[in-house]
DNA sequence: ATCCTTGCAAAGCGTTTGCAGGCTA
DNA sequence: TAGCCTGCAAACGCTTTGCAAGGAT
């Protein structure tokens, strides 16, 4: 237990450091919305991340913890985790395949890859878990973004 | 060309025979929408889908293109693309890792494979695309939900 | 003739934004 | 004190839904 607390302490430290050298303010919201994620594995909603906010801070609003969680993503102190940020995209293509997707720009290509095929995950899984279609989705930035960017 | 052709009459009429084996009535909107998702290659969005369908329909609503995709999936002709289902969420581990994500409930698990971190993914993309974030996302079905549905 | 499907319109939900007051540095 | 951050409220965009008319089987 003490091993866990000294990691969150230095999760928190590092977090102080972090937002000074990005000129946020350190503000009792933002500290605990931090703290929230850090101790949370379940990959939290924002809805979700307000709720536990709202233990220790009671008059927080929604909106904060969206705007907070936002800064956080820009300053690379939390991840956004999947989804294609935008409206749904569709495919008629059904047989198995992987996708790139530009971080940038949102373009979305088709992937083969013998490699990523032949990986057994199966057994990186718990026990019960079963693998429905073991798409891919990589992120990164396509040609043209990483032009205009340079 | 004349075997592209032959490809998509091949596609739409295995079209026909599904929607008439799950009960679809075959109207001409759910025939060019399933045209114009067959022959595009840029996951298009709902949106983007409508503006191709209005070139060949022009009353058709936008609400029926959102409609046929959502019935479509149920059908398995048509796929989402990307993106985790509902409302966006957060992580504050910051560690390079995976994703499994039960396509049911929604649950998502951190994932750790040297399999998947071994892998050379730089080669099967086209020159100038790079990968930011060689961050991979399985979709399935999780323990809990797979004994429920059974 | 039946009843599924469409178009229209309005509502729904998650998320973003403008503003005035409060708090950090 | 200066200016960022917050809370409140309203607006926003994408998506879903209720309803009556239209169309497929």
């Amino acid at each position: 237990m003490s091993v866990e607390k000294a990691a969150l302490a230095e999760k928190l430290a590092a977090f102080e450091r972090t937002c000074e050298q990005q000129g946020l303010r350190l503000t009792s919201q933002r500290l605990e919305v931090f703290r929230v994620l850090v101790q949370a594995t379940d990959h939290p909603t924002v809805e979700t991340v307000h709720r536990r906010v709202l233990k220790k801070l009671p008059r927080t609003s929604l909106d904060t913890v969206y705007r907070t969680l936002s800064s956080f993503e820009e300053n690379r102190l939390v991840t956004r985790v999947g989804g294609i940020p935008g409206s749904a995209r569709f495919e008629a293509n059904m047989d198995p395949h992987h996708h790139f997707v530009c971080a940038q720009c949102g373009l979305i290509l088709d992937l083969h890859s013998q490699a990523l095929d032949g990986i057994q995950l199966k057994r990186e899984l718990p026990k019960g878990y079963e693998i429905e279609r073991a798409q891919v989705e990589l992120r990164g930035i396509c040609a043209k973004c990483r032009d205009s960017q340079a």
